[in-house]
This record gives structure tokens, C-alpha cells and sequence, in this order.
RNA sequence: GGGCCGGUAGCUCAGCUGGAAGAGCGCCGCCCUCGCACGGCGGAGGUCCCGGGUUCAAAUCCCGGCCGGUCCA
């Protein structure tokens, strides 16, 4: 791809000129011609050896300074770096790049951005490599720093484009850095993704990508690209590339995990190649397209470096593992919930691929819980005081219970494996892919784990490398199914004509009445120009309420926004209104001050919540109605009985300190700063203010909802249920002020039918006192029914004609277990055919001896019977049913000729 | 949100090509022992997750639900 859109021929003044790689045939721009552009795999890691003039190495911490304060000290305001957990965002779960900050609202140009230009060293994740990432022996990490340069550019207001980006690339890297202008090259290249393309030259340093130059000119619309009204510099700066070239270490885990690597290295028992040695290999694979480690370590051997393979091996898996715990570690601080759904799994994902890294090592598999607990010690205490990764010590508790959790349960389905594949084996004597995925996809054994044990066992199982892909193929989501029910036909075009609605119900949300305009009518929708109708939204029901115009008097019995802010609200006839028209509008208070209420408790316990249980609590989801509210909260175990009261108690002690809560609009990024990231519970907010509701010291959201005045309107919180919905994820429903008398009165009257029913005053003790009963009197029945047992039994002794004795028995009572413990009595402890007959049904057994040595067989019985109705069995055991009556003497016969069948008739 | 796997004794699980609910561990009693452990004998313990359906007959097959696990968006 070329860099089409924009002409990099400004670098002429540094004296670069066009080339062609003439291996990949790619556009580059250097200082003096060249074959071969610096990028792999048209060349090695050849900053590695190279003895730059100017270069002093730079730690990490130091290169990420030079860049945020070169640029600060250029115009660029400093943005403090967002969290890895993209909350503000709803198509993405991760913080995967710096602009990712900035969009979509800032890119679109909807909201002006904190500064302009501006600077922002924002960690990054992206597991989208993750199996690369000890392979490519530091070119891929999982967390790493993105410096972000960014300006924004729109009409009226210009602050730089392609001469900017160059010469601010330009004298960062000779400047800051040391480089000299011969050392860095610019290839052209094309950049697509999140919404957004452009041209996106790379700069390249002797191997090494070190930065992307993003142009974000355009926009894609349904496919299309088309200008984007905002033109957007996205730079990116490769903080921990930098700092590797800087300080040409073999690796670039080493530059970045500095001493940390002999931590790791002494935890797990690893040695590495010595150092000169993994330079060397290094250098020497860099420009291989290598993809597995057995590829990787065939290469080395090849290149003589045999001696070597064993502790590479380990090394590589070393590397993952450092990449891997500081990933987990921040992904935890962020306060993800590891689960088997959203950003959760992808939690889980990294844990799990630390788990096989750190076995890989040799770690025995009893031990990786301790292991992990010291190695994110290690890690946590290694980026102490960090800018960025310092964070990770105050959530210190946090991460390491919930790491030890979810290693502890990737640990059980291993020891699992085990026996699972025992017995698959058992039934077959090959796996093949198939059991191999099905292994996967259901338990969550990976496929080298079955393998290793299968080859315990002798049976030796191929994986093929692409197994993962294989899988993830299998797994394309099926088309996504129609959103909801389309509220109506052109609805949402029509409303989206009128202007905003003015909405009463938040500049007062206790005021019930109004005057209105009518705006438009279409059947039973009605638009005004204002409402103190609440429409359905972010989770709290709709108000409903009157109309009232011309003597007529409509009900408002829901009523919903569309896009544009403009309620609807939908009349229970249609009604004789025309645009113009004023009407006056009322609502439902009853229904609505309770929807207000539950409102604002939701707001309380989430707050509690996070008390009690700590900062990862995030709602995950809410619904305010009138008879109760519902608040979904991330937490990474069964909330006990003790937490819950705690949130209670909490959550009525705000109630009762009569906080009074401000609500007010707010700049986004102004209110981000003041509140941070928590803000955005209820989702993303595409807008450039917020709307905050905050309860002074306790909570503050971006909320939509109406709400009281004073905490203490709330006037109580009663949790009713708590429920485990998903992994990571519980339900708290609850009620609040008057609707708790009326749960009370119905929980009463619960009570008060079920002790009509059993007697007494006290439930507990009523039930207690009948089942009890009941265990006595099944006792006392199953004394009564060994008696008659017996009884029957001795009287029902018939002799056939040929001197065969066997039981008869006619079953009085209606009673399923008196015939079957008559008939097991019989037949397994007296060792003597029986027929038992209750109603309709004959059931008949005789010891399974007595059929091994051949002298019976039950089954030809139910052919006899067969004419009478249906039944089946087994030799020893046979049950029919029959459809109509037969007389017993019958049945005798049909016994005779069973037992006797060669008997003359006399 | 979708796919797959599972739910049987206090625990771990077998039974699942429909036909009399099982094993190991744990528990109780007895034997052995000065006592304990081991061992031997005997015993108690079950809503086969729930609800429908098919069938003469369902733990087993089908449908729905609940709960758990797992993979993928």
C-alpha cells in the first residue's frame, strides 16, 4: 500500500530521497540509498551491533520522560494515561492504542479534546499476538507503552499535519534520543482500523519499527472511505522499542524488566543462553518468519547454536511468562473480573497462557499457585513508584486473590485432564483432532496438555500447530439477529424531525405538571415541545401520566426517546390533537417518585457495594422499576451472607446521613478528571457533556435518570435476592421507601397461608413438627409394609402341575413399593419365581440364576402375553400391561406352560 | 450473545446402546487390639437438578427451564 493522500516529499529538506526495497519492493525514504529497506524481513536486527555516535541507552522510565516532556516542551499538553479497561467505550474491551481515548467522540469531532496538540503515554493491551510474544523476543508484547502524539485538525482550527509529525519525529530521535538522520528511515505504509485509515508511514531504525505515523484522513462509512471532518495525527511511539534500541540488550524484555529478569529467572529456575550468545541468536533469526518455537529453536540449532537450545527454550518461556504477570497485573488493577465472557475472558485467556508458560518452565503443577503469587509480587514491587505501573501496588490484595483464583481453577481442570483422558482412552486408542477440539471447547484442556498425558499412557496424539485457528474458525458468530423489535415504521425519522424535547422532568424532577405545545401526532405518538414525562432510559421504566386537552383526557401509557432527545409518548387512544395545539401534561407521580427513588438507591448500594467489596465492583447492568430495583455488579466470588448485610447497612447509612446530591453538566474530559473512569457505570456516552450525578463523597455517574434531592428521600433499602448470573457477574435486587411495606405485607400473607396449612404460630417450628411427623409415619408404613409383605408372600404359594412352586401374589393396596419389595424378596432372597399382579400390571422375576442355568426365561412369558396387553423386560424380570381384564386362573396356566413345557398333558 | 460438556449417596464419580440405582472414600455398629492405625464383617445414607413429553417401562430418549463448567464473539 502507498502512503496515497499525503506527500512525504517535505523530508527532501533533510535531505532524504525515494528508494524502492528491492526485496519487498516497498517506497522508503532515507538519507542514502539503499538495497534493502531496514524493516524485517528485508533485514536483521542490525541495531543490535551498530555502534551509533549519539546514542546514550535510556532506561524505560527515562525514555517515556524524554518523550512526554520533548513534546510538552513543543506545545503539547500532557494527558494522564487512561485505564487498560476501555469503560468509555462499547466496541472495544481493551485499551489497544493512545487514540483509543479519543474515540469515537474527539476523532468525530464532537468533542474537543482535553488539549491540542497533545501527549499521552498510554499502556496499551493487545492479545491478539499473544502466541509471538516470547518468540520475537520483545518485538511483540501484550501491555506495552504507546507514546501518543495527537493533534487535531478541523475547520477554524489548524494546528499541524505532515510537516509537524516529521519534524517533531524527526527531532525526537535526534535529539532525545541520539540517533543520527542516516540511522532512520521512513517507509510508506497504510493503516486501517477502529472506524478510521489513512496513510501511516513507518519509521524504522535498523530493523526495528519504532514508531507509526498515522494520517488519519478518513472515515469508513458502510466500507466506503470518505474525508473524516476531523484530521487527526495518530502517532504512536513504541516506548519499550525505544528504550531496547537505546540499550541494545539481547532482548527487548530485558530493557524493559530490567533486573526483574534474574528475579524471574531464580523464582522459576531458569537459566538463559549467556548473553552474548542470545544476541547473537537474536540477530541471527530476526529476519526468519518464524512462528513456533520449535521452528525457532530448529533454527537455532541450524545456526549452530545446538548447545544453546535447551535454555532458550525455557528462556522464550520465561519472557511470556514476565510479559504475561505484568499484563495480568494491570488488566486486575483495572478492576477487570476475570470471567468466561467479555473483557473477563480475556483475563482469563492471559492467566491461563501464564499457567502453561510457567509449567512449560518446569514448575510442577502443585506449585503454580505459589509460583504465580511470587512473580506478581515480584512484579508488583518491581514497577513501584512507576507513572505509569505504579498503580499496581495499591491494588496489590486485589490481584493477587484473584490471580491465585483463576490460576487455581485452570490448575483443577488440569489435574482433571488427567483422568479425562484416561478415559477417552479407555473407549478408543487414538485421539484425533476432533477429540482434540471437542477436549478444548468443553473443558478447557489445551491440546499439548492431552497430548503430554495421552503420551503417558502410550498413545501418542498429533496437534497440528494451527490448532487455535482451527478453533477459532469453528466459532464465527452466526449473522447477528435483528435489533429488538423496530419500535415502528419510520418512528425514529419522523421524531427525529422535532427539535429536543425541553425535559422538565430533570430541570425539576419534582415538578408534575406543565403546559405544552403539540408538535406532531402520528396515531397514538404524540411529540411536545416539553414533558415532565420521563421516557424510558438508561435503565429506569417510563413514566406514565395524562394529557389533558379540550376537555379530553388521554393516558401516557409509555413513553421512550429517540436518538435526538425527542420523547414520544405513546397515548392509550389516538387522539384529537394537531400540531400547535396546548395541551397540559401530568404524571403518574406515585409511579414516578417511586422509579425516582429506586433510581437513586441503585446509585447507593453500588456505591456501598464498592465499599464493602472493593474497587473492581463495576455495574454491570440495572433496571429500575417500579416494583423493585435490579443492579448487576462485577465481583470475583459468591457474595456472602455477612457482605450483603454489610452492603445494607452501608448503603442506609448514606440514606441516613441526608446527603444532598448535585446534578449537573459537565465538559467530558473535565469530568473525567474530576471523577475518572467510574463515572461511566451505565455504559458509554457519546456526547461532549456529561450529565453527573453525584452524591457528595459516595458516587458520581454519567446518569440520565431523575432522582431525589436528598439521600434520605430514599428513605430505606431492603436486598431481597442475590444471585450468581454469570460468572464474575451478581444480581442484588432490592426495593426502597414505600414499596418495602407493601414486600412485607406480601411476604406475610406468605407466611400466613402456609402456617393455615400446617398449623401453629411459628413457620420454622410448624414445619419442623410435620416433617417430622411424616419421617415417623413412613417408618411406622414401612413396618406395616414388611408385615404384609410377609403375609402375602405365605399365602401365595402355588404348585403347578409339574411340582414347580412359585409365588402368586395378588396386591391388595396401591402400593408401587410393596410390589417391588415383594417381588426382590422373592425372587433374590428366596431364590423363587414370583407373579405379582397389582391393577393391571404383572410384574414377574425369578433369581438371574435360575436364567444362567438355563431352566427359565421370563421373556417368553410376555409373548404369551402379549394378546393381553404390552410389557417387556429382561429373562429374569418382566413387566405387562394390560388393556384388558384376565382371569387369574388364566395366568396360572400361562405360568404352567412356562415351567413345564414338556410335561404330557394327563 | 452463541456453541459444546456436565448435574446420580456427605465427597469423587461409574451406570446413560431404555428393563430390579452402584463403586471408592467418609459415617455408624461389631470383630481384631491394652489402646490407636491397618485389616475383616455388617449397616445407615438417594426428589438420579426441576417441569413436561415419548414408552408397557425413563437416571438413561425428546422438549423446556434452573444451576455449574468451557470455548468463542
Amino acid at each position: 500500500m502507498s502512503s496515497s493522500g499525503i506527500d512525504l516529499g517535505y523530508l527532501r529538506r533533510y535531505g532524504y530521497e525515494k528508494y524502492n526495497c528491492g526485496r519487498c519492493e516497498g517506497v522508503m525514504w532515507s538519507t542514502r540509498p539503499r538495497d534493502t529497506c531496514p524493516d524485517r524481513p528485508c533485514s536483521k536486527y542490525d541495531f543490535l551491533y551498530k555502534d551509533y555516535k549519539g546514542l546514550k541507552p535510556l532506561t524505560l522510565k527515562e525514555t517515556r520522560r524524554r518523550f512526554i516532556e520533548f513534546l510538552a516542551k513543543r506545545g503539547h499538553g500532557v494527558v494522564d494515561p487512561y485505564p487498560v479497561l476501555a469503560k468509555w467505550r462499547d466496541d472495544l474491551y481493551l485499551t489497544i492504542a493512545s487514540i483509543i481515548v479519543f474515540q469515537p467522540h474527539v476523532t468525530d469531532g464532537l468533542v474537543d479534546p482535553p488539549h491540542n496538540p497533545l501527549v499521552i503515554v498510554q499502556p496499551s493491551v493487545r492479545l491478539t499476538d499473544i502466541d509471538n510474544v516470547g518468540l520475537t523476543f520483545g518485538r511483540h508484547m501484550t501491555s506495552f507503552e504507546m507514546g501518543g502524539m495527537h493533534a487535531f485538525n478541523k475547520p477554524g482550527k489548524w494546528v499541524y499535519w505532515v510537516e509537524g509529525v516529521l519534524d517533531n519525529t524527526i527531532d525526537f530521535f535526534t535529539k532525545e534520543v541520539g540517533l543520527e538522520l542516516d540511522d532512520i528511515v521512513f517507509k510508506e505504509s497504510w493503516w486501517e482500523g477502529g472506524g478510521n485509515a489513512g496513510p501511516a508511514p513507518e519509521v524504522l531504525v535498523d530493523g526495528l519499527e519504532v514508531a507509526t505515523l498515522v494520517f488519519m484522513k478518513y472515515k469508513d462509512v458502510g466500507g466506503k472511505l470518505v474525508e473524516n471532518p476531523v484530521l487527526v495525527v495518530d502517532c504512536g511511539y513504541g516506548i519499550e522499542r525505544i528504550a531496547w534500541l537505546t540499550q541494545r540488550t539481547p532482548t527487548g524484555f530485558h530493557a524493559v524488566y530490567g533486573n526483574l529478569v534474574d528475579v524471574f529467572k531464580k523464582i522459576l529456575g531458569v537459566d538463559e543462553p549467556p548473553h552474548d550468545v542470545l544476541k547473537k541468536i537474536v540477530y541471527e533469526t530476526s529476519d526468519k518468519e518464524i512462528s513456533s518455537l520449535r521452528q525457532l529453536l530448529e533454527e537455532a540449532s541450524r545456526l549452530g547454536f545446538g548447545d544453546y537450545v535447551r535454555d532458550l527454550e525455557k528462556s522464550v518461556y520465561m519472557y511470556s511468562i514476565l510479559d504475561h504477570t505484568r499484563t495480568l497485573a494491570l488488566m486486575l488493577a483495572d478492576g477487570i473480573v476475570p470471567s468466561n465472557t467479555g473483557e473477563g475472558y480475556l483475563a482469563r485467556l492471559v492467566a491461563r497462557r501464564l499457567v502453561r508458560n510457567i509449567l512449560l518452565t518446569g514448575v510442577e503443577l502443585s506449585r503454580v499457585r505459589d509460583v504465580v503469587l511470587e512473580l506478581l509480587d515480584a512484579q508488583i514491587s518491581y514497577w513501584d513508584g512507576d507513572y505509569i505501573f505504579g498503580k499496581l501496588k495499591a491494588r496489590r490484595d486485589y490481584i493477587v486473590e484473584v490471580a491465585q483464583l483463576e490460576v487455581g481453577k485452570f490448575v483443577n481442570t488440569l489435574v482433571e485432564s488427567e483422568s479425562l483422558v484416561k478415559k477417552l482412552l479407555s473407549r478408543k486408542r487414538a485421539l484425533s483432532l476432533e477429540d482434540l477440539i471437542s477436549i478444548y471447547d468443553s473443558y478447557g484442556v489445551p491440546p499439548e496438555v492431552v497430548a503430554e498425558k495421552a503420551r503417558g499412557l502410550g498413545v501418542s496424539v498429533e496437534v497440528p500447530g494451527d490448532f487455535y485457528s482451527i478453533v477459532a474458525s469453528r466459532h464465527t458468530a452466526p449473522p447477528r439477529l435483528a435489533k429488538q423489535v423496530e419500535k415502528q415504521e419510520g418512528v425514529e425519522d419522523w421524531a427525529g424531525s422535532f427539535p429536543e424535547t425541553v425535559p422538565v422532568f430533570h430541570l425539576d424532577p419534582y415538578q408534575t405538571r406543565v403546559d405544552a405545545r403539540v408538535l406532531g401526532v402520528r396515531g397514538r405518538l404524540v411529540v411536545l415541545d416539553r414533558t415532565v414525562i420521563y421516557p424510558r432510559s438508561g435503565g429506569q421504566d417510563h413514566d406514565t401520566g395524562f394529557i389533558k386537552a379540550g376537555g379530553n383526557v388521554y393516558r401516557v401509557v409509555e413513553a421512550y426517546k429517540t436518538g435526538g432527545n425527542v420523547v414520544v409518548h405513546v397515548l392509550d387512544r389516538e387522539p384529537d390533537l394537531k400540531p400547535g395545539d396546548l395541551v397540559e401534561v401530568e404524571v403518574d407521580w406515585g409511579r414516578r417518585y417511586r422509579l425516582m427513588r429506586h433510581h437513586t438507591a441503585t446509585h447507593i448500594v453500588l456505591a456501598a457495594a464498592r465499599r464493602v467489596l472493593g474497587d473492581h465492583v463495576w455495574q454491570a447492568g440495572a433496571e429500575k422499576t417500579v416494583e423493585k430495583a435490579r443492579l448487576d455488579i462485577t465481583h470475583y466470588k459468591p457474595i456472602t451472607r455477612e457482605e450483603v448485610e454489610a452492603i445494607e447497612n452501608e448503603a442506609n447509612r448514606i440514606i441516613d446521613s441526608r446527603l444532598e446530591l448535585n446534578i449537573y453538566k459537565l465538559g467530558r474530559f473535565e469530568a473525567e478528571s474530576k471523577y475518572g473512569i467510574r463515572l461511566y457505570q451505565g455504559g458509554s456516552v457519546y456526547s461532549s457533556v456529561v450529565r453527573v450525578v453525584e452524591i457528595p463523597g459516595v458516587d458520581a455517574q454519567a446518569c440520565f435518570g431523575t432522582h431525589v434531592k436528598n439521600t434520605a428521600e430514599v428513605g430505606a433499602i431492603k436486598i431481597l435476592s442475590v444471585d450468581r448470573i454469570q460468572e464474575g457477574v451478581v444480581r442484588l435486587e432490592f426495593v426502597a421507601a414505600t414499596r418495602l411495606p407493601e414486600v412485607v405485607r406480601s411476604m406475610l400473607e406468605e407466611e400466613e397461608k402456609a402456617l393455615k396449612v400446617l398449623g401453629g404460630d411459628k413457620i420454622a417450628v410448624a414445619a419442623e413438627r410435620v416433617v417430622g411427623e411424616l419421617k415417623a409415619k413412613s417408618a411406622l408404613l414401612g413396618k406395616y409394609r414388611s408385615i404384609l409383605k410377609d403375609m402375602l408372600l405365605e399365602k401365595s404359594v402355588v404348585e403347578s402341575r409339574c411340582g414347580f412352586k412359585y409365588y402368586m401374589v395378588n396386591i391388595p393396596v396401591e402400593d408401587e413399593q410393596l410390589k417391588k419389595e415383594i417381588v426382590e424378596e422373592a425372587a433374590l432372597k428366596r431364590k423363587m419365581m414370583v407373579v405379582a399382579v397389582l391393577n393391571n400390571i404383572i410384574e414377574a422375576a425369578v433369581d438371574p440364576s435360575l436364567v444362567r442355568e438355563g431352566k427359565i426365561n421370563l421373556t417368553k412369558l410376555v409373548e404369551e402375553l402379549k394378546a393381553y396387553g404390552k410389557g417387556g423386560g429382561k429373562p429374569d424380570h418382566i413387566v405387562v400391561k394390560l388393556n384388558k381384564p384376565i382371569d387369574p386362573s388364566m395366568i396360572a396356566s400361562i405360568v404352567e406352560k412356562l415351567v413345564c413345557p414338556e410335561q404330557p398333558v394327563p
